[in-house]
DNA sequence: TTACTTATTTGTAATAATTACAATATCATA
DNA sequence: TATGATATTGTAATTATTACAAATAAGTAA
């Protein structure tokens, strides 16, 4: 269920979100690109556009729309929060060669357990690490094989 | 396969990892208490047994094990990056309202998915969130519905 | 045991991400 | 357009983590 921007917009409305400038303009960038940024890049690349615009924002925006349930946060590690539209269950690939986050679709629901019966479950997530595609053909092509990083 | 710390030590020498003070106690540590720590209460603990330890050290042993693969490092979320034994695969259930951390099993194999045929995985995570039965309990006792935490 | 080599530990200082907070600006609605 | 509520800014504080050089301890071989 990718949403499209008006019924984000719809969205926030109901749930009493003031559809601030600045907020709108944040949510759009993570519409527009799906590259699990970080907050750095977003208000690097916003700010070009918005010079106005300060770090403290995005991380209010950010934090008001996760609220909301539109957007995701990534942690995978430490160091670098990522954050990433909220649309339907998958998981993410980190490539610890290159650091790009790819998505890859799965069941979820497989994964509940009756262990779990008595908890209240909010949110799930499945993150993997290794080496992309990419990555594991320039380390072939270089023909070294230490793959520290 | 749960390791006893002798099994430890062996596997620690076969990698030529130097089975110092601090090291090993840091990895007693992790054996005794399954709480999945952060550095700061590993560093506590065994600050007061002793009292030369630094907290430099605790981070260095701790990423010296993960390297030897008997560390696994937990970021469920960032600014709080916690540390646990490395056994078999196992999921982790964060309480957002305690904070504590609960294993439960899963067959992690299930998640695989061809998507991701050309990546080279080296390391499958499984994060839930969500309220743990006694805070579920409490929150009903207070007759108190808003859980925004 | 002793000396030697190498790796670990320490402590301090630097870095970087995130948050707190008060002042200011903006929005939504009447 | 006036009003009250909320968003935004900017600075400063906080916190986790890392860098690095000096001091220390471990492992090894004579």
């Amino acid at each position: 269920m990718r949403r499209s921007f008006e019924d984000m917009k719809i969205l926030l409305r109901q749930q009493n979100i003031k559809l601030s400038h600045h907020r709108l303009k944040v949510l759009e960038y993570l519409a527009k690109h799906h590259i699990h940024p970080t907050v750095e890049q977003i208000y690097d690349d916003l700010h070009k556009e918005i010079p106005t615009l300060s770090k403290t924002t995005v991380y209010n925006s950010l934090h008001a729309l996760a609220n909301a349930g539109l957007v995701r946060i990534i942690t995978i590690e430490d160091n670098e929060t990522r954050y990433d539209l909220e649309v339907e269950p998958h998981g993410h690939f980190k490539c610890e060669r290159c650091g790009i986050i790819f998505n890859f679709t799965i069941d979820i629901d497989k994964i509940s357990t009756n262990e779990l019966n008595h908890f209240e479950i909010r949110e799930k997530s499945v993150y993997f690490k290794g080496i992309c595609p990419t990555c594991l053909q320039q380390v072939k092509d270089n023909d070294y094989w230490r793959i520290g990083i």
